[in-house]
DNA sequence: CGCACGGCTTTGATCGATCAAAAGGCGGGA
DNA sequence: TCCCGCCTTTTGATCGATCAAAGCCGTGCG
């Protein structure tokens, strides 16, 4: 392996100075326009690329981002952080980034990785993944005034419109308005709903679109509405238990949307096709089975996170021109009909 | 965001020179075990951690293996590369080694993405995880002679057993004869496979675990065995079609196994658990429809894959002891019952 | 008594880039 | 003519660590 080409080779081999040659890499307009291009065409003969870890050590920045890969759930929209990842690492590229993965057990341990994946210069940013109600971890970055952003909206209240607390998330009750209002325009008049018990955000936000259109649309009661609405734990086996219980009520509901796949697919085993079934999620075993899902736009997200990131953080651009709230980003799911 | 201590300040205030301390962390060893406790305190006392990027920078190395994140396939086996990313972070994680991803959209541009990342020193060693046969990665890597290990045998006579080859793999074959062994002990005489077209390295393999433990168990003739093979492509649906033209058999098979979850799920849903039917992969979906299937052992191949890695290119253990073949790993799968 | 040796520690240079500040060239105004 | 200021380029120092080689000190041996 020869050894590479460094700034000074190139800046040689130019008849320039070392100091013109990362000039022309990092600030091309104040250089002049003949020896730019000069140094240009020697950097591609020579074929140079400069030293990560050498610029790394001056600048103290390693646009490198860290992500915490979880443990594999058991559930079947563990491709789920997958799709979001690639868009991730795909976009993280085009602006100049990487993305490293790393592991934890648990929060102390993530906050430990974190004082190490900083301190050692290693990244300079996270995007977390799995918020909660009192995370710790945010409150570790924010005091180490480390940037990151959030997939997941925090949903505490006071935190939901924290300027430090950068967040991106998908629009949960947009995307079960979507699901129940398909359901409706194709003839059925009650429609139950199969989610999770209440108490976490996501799942109440999810509900709450349920509930909203049902209201709206159908004009049943409160006490209708509460005899549709399902709550079980994330797993087909219940969902096929609470799926029965759906098709037990009299009269029968026309139509289920779930909160998730997993539901789904437990409602689908039950059932079979005689009732339709609205997932959430499109993962690969909606796909298979036929069911209609909520996809969340994980490319959306993704930009959405990059945005706010380098906003943020490289002190550019300071998140995209236009937008109402510049640290957050509600986006919308689209339904995907099968 | 205060200042990090560096070995200069440590150095200053255990009293010791900057290179006594690098000793301390690297070749701890050569350290006169007093100095050394000495200097250990003040290290956990001033929360000193070393500049990654510094030491990389005189080091030439990196610690960081690079992996291409696929985008993702429809398959419901999306997330076999995400448990298998998990257990090889974790695992690197423990022998000191962090994880950076990039994407690709074709080979040439994965060949670029080398180029990159190792001239910036980011990265000092590759994992391959889909590899074929005639990669030209493979030789491009070779040729630059960066480290690297592929997940996946090459299926080139000659490159089975090059030693500048390292890989780790599946034993395929050894999973089919689990699962057609146990259909057999279960009672089934006439056990027929659902796998893919005659070319695939993969697919061959496998078949060919089904059809010796046939063979060898059952007496049945060749033709018959080809009777009861049936290849389509990886895709549900195919799967289907299959299940029910392998129901039409006369005498009808008593059991299927089969080359992927994809073509069991798709079995399952023609032939609902009328016939027994074993997968391949354990993937959530055969968990939730509660069929057999055959379990990679991602923590297995991850840790083989470090193994060879850091065996060849940090020079230290040259691979485990006791191992015939310290260049490659073939590791047993074993069969979930469900 | 002197010197070689081994164990441990220190010194000075270096990895490849960027920062901060100085220097050179040129045109315009006093 | 001289000086100032602007535009462009160069110079020297620096980021934080490790490498290579030298230095120190007590032992053992001729």
């Amino acid at each position: 392996m020869r050894r590479q080409p460094t700034v000074t080779d190139v800046a040689a081999e130019a008849g320039v100075s070392r100091q013109t040659v990362s000039n022309v890499l990092n600030t091309p307009h104040i250089v002049r326009a003949e020896t730019r291009e000069r140094v240009e065409q020697v950097i591609a003969r020579l074929h140079y690329r400069p030293h990560a870890s050498a610029r790394r050590l001056r600048t103290r920045q390693s646009e490198t981002i860290g992500v915490r890969l979880d443990p594999v759930t058991d559930g079947i929209s563990g491709s789920l952080l997958d799709r979001f990842l690639h868009a991730l690492v795909e976009r993280a590229a085009r602006a100049g980034f990487r993305v490293l993965l790393y592991t934890a057990a648990d929060e102390p341990a993530e906050i430990e990785q974190f004082a190490r994946l900083t301190d050692g210069a290693d990244v300079d940013a996270f995007v977390l993944t799995s918020t909660h109600h009192g995370d710790t971890r945010i409150d570790w970055l924010i005091e180490h005034e480390v940037p990151f952003v959030t997939f997941g909206r925090p949903w505490g209240v006071a935190d939901m419109t924290d300027p430090e607390h950068l967040w991106v998330d998908v629009d949960g009750r947009h995307g079960l308005t979507l699901a129940t209002e398909h359901v409706l325009s194709a003839g059925a008049g009650r429609v139950a709903f199969l989610g999770w018990p209440a108490g976490s955000g996501t799942g109440d936000d999810r509900r709450a679109g349920w509930r909203a259109t049902m209201e709206r649309r159908t004009g049943l009661s409160p006490a209708e509405l509460d005899a549709l609405d399902l709550a079980v734990e994330e797993d087909p086996a219940d969902g096929s238990v609470a799926a029965r219980l759906v098709a037990a009520i009299d009269p029968a509901p026309e139509a289920i949307v779930c909160a998730s796949d997993s539901l789904a697919l437990g409602a689908r085993l039950a059932l079979g096709d005689r009732v339709p079934i609205v997932g959430y999620d499109d993962t690969p075993v909606a796909r298979a089975l036929g069911l209609s899902s909520v996809a969340q736009q994980l490319d959306e997200v993704a930009e959405g996170v990059l945005d706010l990131l380098i906003g943020s953080h490289g002190g550019r651009a300071g998140g995209a021109e236009g937008v109402d709230d510049p640290q957050h980003r509600l986006v919308k799911p689209r339904l995907v009909v099968r």
